[in-house]
DNA sequence: CAGGAATATACGTGTAGAGGAATATTGATT
DNA sequence: AATCAATATTCCTCTACACGTATATTCCTG
């Protein structure tokens, strides 16, 4: 899990996670298409590689990557036990009490006299 | 969604963050059960909230620290847009072909004559 | 097997951030 | 106001890592 996260926390290897959603992709595509240059695509795929977020596929001078279902299965796993917390409609609810008591605090919201 | 990954890819914070998951701490409750040193927990804390993960709420000189539901589920919506990739089965197949394919490169693996 | 295309690695540099120790701040109590 | 408890902030050091440039590796083709 840590793993995944932290591979995923870097801008470029997510869009580069991103870019692969759509399907499996040469180095050279992902390097033109996301204006990387070609080393630190390089880089950030063995990063991914190594967090196992992707495979390498060799297809002659090219190494195809595709993203790998594991890890996001994983995080979706991790996320399950966190439904109590976003599903329970205590959100909204939540939040607007959090700001209430916010409010509270210094600026007077109840429309009562002002000393 | 970079920032809920930066955040979380922190081990202590994930610590946290998990703990959290049980409920509302204040400060020293955390570091006590973790093991951490309370600056330190502070420090994180502020990361997650900076991240829009936890809200503190003000109880006496404590800070209650909450968990916010707005990023996981934020998470939750781009884990979605990878569905199909682990959700079509083509997880234990894929991994197959790419095993068989690996393995047919250097190490001879159909059971016929060798030289 | 020489040459070239696609990719990987090495090296140097700059910067973000995590931990520890010390100190500052906030808020209740008397 | 002084004091104490809980938490936040500051300062310092150290390590991890992202980038760029240059070079190495792999594998096809003539």
């Amino acid at each position: 899990m840590i793993a995944t996260f932290t591979a995923l926390a870097e801008p470029n290897r997510l869009r580069i996670v991103d870019l692969l959603r759509d399907g499996p992709r040469p180095v050279g595509a992902i390097s033109t298409a996301l204006h990387l240059n070609q080393p630190q695509v390089s880089k950030h795929l063995r990063v991914l590689k190594e967090a196992r977020l992707v495979d390498v596929e060799p297809r002659a001078q090219q190494r195809l990557y595709r993203l790998r279902a594991q890890p996001l299965r994983q995080m979706n796993e991790w996320l399950e036990r966190y439904r109590r917390i976003w599903d329970e409609r205590m959100d909204q609810l939540d939040e607007l009490v959090a700001e209430l008591k916010h409010q509270r605090k210094g600026h007077n919201h109840d429309r009562r006299k002002i000393p």
